[in-house]
DNA sequence: TATCGTTATATCTAAGTAAATATAACGGTT
DNA sequence: AACCGTTATATTTACTTAGATATAACGATA
């Protein structure tokens, strides 16, 4: 028998390491696509209530990681400068966020078919 | 053209909430293998290098949210005492463990004809 | 050359979490 | 009845991590 409404769910994280360093994953996505958005660091991190200081770390972190540039920076300038993605950061994010949905239908069918 | 060696890494966790709250995950049903294993939540804390309390409030707020019990724990008496784990704990490990299997397998599969 | 808002970076403070410590309760065994 | 090793629980301490704060560097623009 089949119970309605189970309040059971399956949640996951997934993430992409290199060399044991965390590379992309949630939260550095959603970053990015903020930064996107923004084309600014400090905005981004506004609107994602996070400090300047820690959304700065995570992005250089992963721009060290990665084996092509993920953002353009402009220090000073106009408007002080700005950030922006590039073409490889974009299909970062494109290619994490299919790989997180797919993973989550997955795991949906998964686990509809388990009685805990 | 593919590397022969790319350090790069999917990982992922996997966990299950009932009503917000985690019910499993990678962490509880190492301990409660540790547990059916050893027979007593303080030795399986101290082989996971887990102090006892913390190692009892993960029991505890499983047991608490799961829908049949998972442990049998016996205070005092022989031995002083000891925990078991019932057969609906057992499954519950192998069906969680069964489910992570797959998942890494089939993340294995979608990231591997993904060029990062 | 003064201004502006950004990136870049260090340092200090706070908070949340984990760990350590202590102690009570328990009930077979001796 | 005393002992033992466990479960059960509260309280205190330590630590790691996040957050706040401060400040320098930058370069187009006016």
């Amino acid at each position: 028998m089949l119970k309605v409404r189970d309040a059971m769910e399956i949640k996951s994280r997934l993430w992409i390491e290199k060399e044991g360093k965390p590379f992309i994953g949630f939260g550095r996505i959603k970053l990015l696509k903020e930064v996107e958005k923004t084309a600014s660091i400090s905005a981004a991190a506004k609107t994602l209530k996070m400090s300047y200081k820690k959304a700065w770390n995570l992005l250089n972190d992963m721009d060290k990681i990665a084996k092509q540039p993920v953002l353009v920076k402009n220090v000073g300038g106009k408007n002080g400068g700005g950030t922006e993605v590039t073409e490889y950061g974009k299909t970062l994010i494109q290619k994490f966020e299919r790989l997180n949905t797919n993973c989550i239908k997955f795991l949906e069918e998964e686990f509809h078919q388990l009685d805990l």
